[in-house]
DNA sequence: CTGAAAGCGCTTACAG
DNA sequence: CTGAAAGCGCTTACAG
């Protein structure tokens, strides 16, 4: 592969002009310029990544962390995230974190030793410190749903409060009176701001109990646990909102296995809009986040700053939808 | 953050020596690597990946080309190869190509630059020039699901052929008459064999007609529309094998659509193994590959060579399983 | 067993 | 407008 010296000898410049024309960066007279542009045809010049990154500390990489691709709500995340990243050429790595500060933190130290140009971190573990130590050394990063005690980087996620309210109000206007939640892990932000959204509404509700709340591990088997639960509890609920898709499935499950009608009997719906909720049968009613845009905005997000455009610590909150299907209906 | 000049300087001896005890390259006497490590831990000094990259054209990375990780077949693969590459201390770039051979060519252009240790495509689209001059300069490649015409490089795969035939057996011991097929594209290797696996058990029954066989494009949408082709030209079918299990995702809602039980009225089974087929009503019946060993396997082999481990242009077949479930009971 | 020096292929003040 | 030179932080023959 020719590297810059040979196309500032065929072109009878010096490194620094070539460097120049390639990156814009001074003025250079056209004509020397026309000359070295030949030169880059003619040897089929492409400047290396790696010494680029050297020099500027910066790889031309970024980094997706997140819990688990094989969790279906990350995929679209990450292909937003690619897409995005692949129109400014930045390639991107993937790490999975299984919710492990631990292995946040080793990728966080490896990958600044690859001179990774940003991170967006799609993980609610993420170690405030890692948050700070990154900072302070400059390195853009983008969070996804994560708290707002600390604003020293832009955050982005749904509106999940309005969104749990969205769904339980369908519930209602679907007739449901007694509505029970399975609610996720409450260390996460998105968990506790569904569970407030829901109890918002419903607490007007007649006839409400705190124990129509039960927990769930945003998983399919947490899910159909929590209806179990739920139905020695409250053999009358007539309406479900899970706090998320996964778990909207598992209730699916265990209430088929009842002899449980859906939605005749019981009407169910998730929140998050991942594709499994269209071939459930029946289908699932759900609050969809703009997942692949999400991904896209936060890759957008920390290219800018990568780029220079500067910062703003943000907390951006998506609008979500509800899309109606069978299970409520 | 420390240099190895700096810990060169504390530990009061050369670069060479600090970057010796470092990759254990070369023996040292035993009580100045001591004084080395000794500065290295007291520095907190780690190697930077960029330099040593440059010097060694190796940045720890591998690439990992798949169509779309928006598919659920690819992200257990994703988790497979980054598991393994993990253990070892590399991190894996993502990129889809949608099965476009430009993509493909523009991500090996793109991370040839900088300094890829190597990649894996589990992709039908790349090009046997592209294959070519990744070996010429030496960058280590494996493929998944690749046709054999080049045997320039390991590739892994399941037993596409043995496991269609388990399906069209499994039909038929569960009473199957007339069992028709809907096959994937036909350019890529794991339709082909798959069709000739069911060609080879089916055309032996009577009543065998080819007219029995329909195309899909491996989704959801082409399972169901290939069968409504097969109903209006085989309305007594009572079994159905689909090249995949989107595709069997896809065959089950029409039969649903139209009223037809299964697995009572015809019976179906997919291919794959993916985990959606345990969320469909009901379950499905599946050939499973190993899909996440299959990624962890094409790591290793990839590491291996990478490490100078040495080569074998093998085509390994992984054995694949039947997963009788609901659909076909 | 260890060091001095060249090299990996760029970028970027500093001069002119 | 352009060049010489230092620097980014390692590795690796080559001597000794």
């Amino acid at each position: 592969m020719a590297t810059i010296r040979d196309v500032a000898r065929l072109a009878g410049v010096s490194v620094a002009t070539v460097s120049r024309v390639i990156n814009k960066t001074d003025f250079v007279n056209p004509e020397t310029a026309a000359q070295v542009l030949k030169a880059i045809e003619q040897l089929q010049y492409e400047p290396n990544a790696v010494a680029r990154g050297l020099a500027g500390k910066k790889m031309g990489i970024i980094a997706l962390i997140l819990p688990d691709i094989l969790n279906p709500f990350f995929p679209a995340l990450a292909r937003g995230v690619e897409d995005e990243a692949q129109k400014k050429g930045l390639t991107v790595i993937l790490g999975n974190s299984d919710d492990l500060g631990l292995k946040e933190s080793t990728y966080i130290k490896d990958l600044k030793k690859k001179y990774v140009d940003g991170f967006i971190f799609a993980s609610n573990t993420i170690r405030e410190e890692d948050v700070e130590s990154l900072r302070k050394e400059g390195i853009p990063i983008v969070l996804l749903d994560r708290g707002l005690n600390t604003a020293s980087c832009p955050v982005i996620r749904s509106n999940n409060r309005a969104g749990a309210k969205l769904a339980v109000q369908h519930l209602i206007e679907r007739g449901c009176q007694k509505i029970a939640h399975i609610y996720g892990p409450q260390e996460f932000i998105t968990a506790r701001e569904r569970l407030l959204g829901y109890e918002e509404v419903v607490g007007e509700l007649e006839g409400y109990s705190p124990s129509l709340m039960v927990s769930g591990k945003f998983d399919i088997e947490s899910g159909r646990q929590g209806v179990e639960h739920l139905l020695t509890r409250h053999p009358q609920i007539d309406g479900i909102f899970a706090g998320n898709d996964l778990m909207a499935i598992g209730a699916l499950k265990a209430l088929r296995e009842r002899g449980i009608l859906v939605p005749e009997q019981v009407k169910v719906c998730g929140f998050d809009g991942i594709s499994l909720t269209e071939i459930t049968e029946p289908e699932l009613t759900t609050v969809a986040q703009p997942i692949y845009e999400m991904g896209g905005l936060a890759a957008r997000i920390l290219l800018n700053e990568i780029e220079g455009g500067g910062r703003e610590n943000t907390i951006i909150e998506l609008d979500v939808a509800l899309i109606p299907r069978k299970s409520t209906r």
